[in-house]
DNA sequence: TATAAAAAGATAATCATTATTTATAATTAA
DNA sequence: TTAATTATAAATAATGATTATCTTTTTATA
């Protein structure tokens, strides 16, 4: 976790950012919760219970400032919200999603599996590829499996 | 033109709804600009050319009702507003795009490009695939030569 | 034709996000 | 150190996309 942080905090320095109290107080949230995919008012509202003078503009100022420094990657599921995603150690890439359309579970593929598909976006496209989104919308397994004992 | 229209009013029947004047006029403006990515307010906009006296909460009905439907697609490209974007003739699948973060161009992968990684998402993960999202950020071809034009 | 149901029009309400304005904390120059 | 300068935050207003509501019109059915 410490390591994390700092790690972030050399990334803001970088660009002549300061990691602010009400900033590391959202990461720490976003590291907390990383296999969870807060929406801004849930980022909120987790660091409130910690840091209860924060405000939400704030909140969405660190959000923004992260995306930009490629520290979290935005992304939406279609529900009318922007959902913050920490990027991966080191990650290239963002990673997949395979999103439950019968009990919503988000799940997280991090392995590549697109580098064959880029190549083809390279050569027959001529598109230089620098980052993806790719999310497959289905079933998950657990909905598998009680629908088979429904059924049988 | 005439041939997509009543394949669409037959989907529409399917499901026991019409395919009223409003409905068709929607219909018809997705069709006239299939290759773009239309937001909710852009069609209404479009549509009113032709029938000033449709109101924008039926356009957003219909376009709703065309989602449900799987006859258009919905997609977020991150800048606010949804967009609308027709599926392509017997698409199973949503065709993918790329978007370029220099033009802002978008275009567009009809071949499907995801076989393979679908296959390892339903062997390693169990997740039974319906759809999916993919969208490549990067530079398209005219920009990269623009850029080298540039530099030289 | 009378009645019921579906759809549309008009517009108000909601709600996520952004902008603005003022206050506070951190840096820098004198 | 003290006085600017700058960066950041807090509070809150404004915006704007989308949804909900309420009334009217159209279409289907008895
Ligand atoms: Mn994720
Ligand atoms: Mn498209
Ligand atoms: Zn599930
Ligand atoms: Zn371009």
């Amino acid at each position: 976790m410490e390591h994390r942080i700092d790690r972030i905090k050399k990334q803001l320095h970088a660009q002549s950012y300061k990691l602010t109290p009400q900033r590391e107080a959202t990461v720490r949230v976003l590291l907390e919760r990383e296999e969870d995919h807060l929406s801004a008012e849930d980022v909120y509202l987790l660091v409130k219970e910690k840091s209860p003078e924060i405000g939400l503009a704030t909140v969405y100022r660190t959000l923004e400032l992260l995306s930009e420094l490629k520290i979290v990657d935005k992304i939406n599921f279609g529900d009318g919200v922007s959902r913050y995603d920490l990027r991966k150690e080191g990650a290239a890439h963002f990673h997949h999603h395979l999103v439950c359309t019968e009990c919503g579970s988000v799940e997280e593929i991090e392995e590549d599996l697109l580098e064959d598909v880029e190549k083809i976006v390279k050569n027959d496209w001529g598109f230089q590829v620098k980052d993806h989104r790719l999310t497959f919308h289905g079933i998950c397994k657990q909905c598998q499996q009680e629908t088979a004992n429904t059924t049988t």
